[in-house]
DNA sequence: GTCTATACTTTGATAGAC
DNA sequence: GTCTATCAAAGTATAGAC
């Protein structure tokens, strides 16, 4: 796995990272992480302390690079609608769900402030970029004054956050894709969608 | 538990239910659900095959409740607008999430199409259901003809998936009441939010 | 229907050789 | 740094007595 070109240490957070995306933490065993690593028992356990540790520097690796690649997409110029469109319409492998927003249904990793926090703090930081772009967009009479940036900001992550979830309890994207533009027409500008 | 009223494989349902709530399928022992049910090893393995099983039965019982429940918020009068604020703002234990939502996100539950079933189809139904009501809304002239009604429902429950997701990411129901009002401002007719 | 005994596997980790 | 024991506990049942 992964070549032979990431050390032991690297490879035994790779393959963390994909299990608790896929299986959550409950359900990834210090084994099938080794296993999917190629690490052996002792070796796992000469760089990290266990299972908590493991999870602590996966969950902080993905959270850095969920706000990598979400501060690219919204970086982009354009009006605030073109900016939120982009960062919705993005690629994305819905079925899979989020990497991060998938944690918060483990009892284990919400129990636990350490892993929590990158988690927290990762949905926080996307909030705030999104209400900052609605803030501009109503400086800019993009958008109705009317509407509370911070409140627009937590329903496109809310719609994204259970897109995944309807997708998954479907089987198919077709839930997400109707949710993004469900949420999309409400905000587009050019559609006076919000009265009749 | 639950008094001395409900049968050994009521309470063993009971158990479960509340188990696969707080932790999922995965994070659930046998052990655990007798534990809680107060019964013994035999006798949940008289009255259910395994785990599997309960978890079959409990799962249903679960999306037939929320499907009880759901309606009757949704069956109340009033204008689309008001039937939609009056199921977004019911009261819920937010920090516990969905009972339904949350078995999205176990492996287990998604990989068994019979575990699956119910949760897709109560939140198919739900998704029916809303989109309905802004259907009528738009017949009455109270909402945008503009909006599709099932892209709309989508968002809406969606919405609400997602919300849960944010409250527990940061051990508070704010960002949910902030996700609910912030998708109500976008549909409110007497805002005319959606264009500046 | 319920109980206790038994069994096999997986989990999560430690110890010590190399 | 890595490997191979070894281990106690938990998970997931089955068997058979009552």
């Amino acid at each position: 796995m992964y070549g032979a070109v990431m050390s032991t240490p690297e490879r035994l957070v790779e393959a963390t990272r994909e299990l608790l995306w896929e299986r959550g933490y409950v359900g990834t065993s210090p084994k099938a992480i080794q296993q999917r690593a190629g690490a052996g028992q002792g070796s796992m356990y000469h760089h990290f302390t266990g299972k908590p540790d493991l999870a602590l520097a996966a969950v902080r690796r993905t959270a850095e690079e969920l706000r990598a690649a979400a501060g690219t997409s919204l970086d982009r110029p354009g009006t605030a609608y073109e900016r939120i469109a982009g960062y919705l319409l993005r690629e994305r492998d819905v079925l899979r769900g989020c990497p991060v927003g998938r944690l918060t249904m483990d009892p284990d990793v919400i129990a636990d402030d350490r892993l929590r926090a990158p988690v927290d703090e990762t949905l926080d930081w996307l909030r705030g970029r999104l209400a900052e772009i609605v803030e501009q967009g109503q400086a800019r009479g993009e958008l109705s004054g009317a509407l509370v940036p911070a409140d627009i900001a937590a329903t496109i992550v809310a719609t994204l956050q259970g897109g995944y979830v309807l997708a998954r309890a479907s089987g198919s994207t077709a839930a997400f894709d109707a949710a993004v533009r469900g949420v999309l027409s409400l905000l587009d500008p050019s559609a006076a969608s919000g009265s009749r």
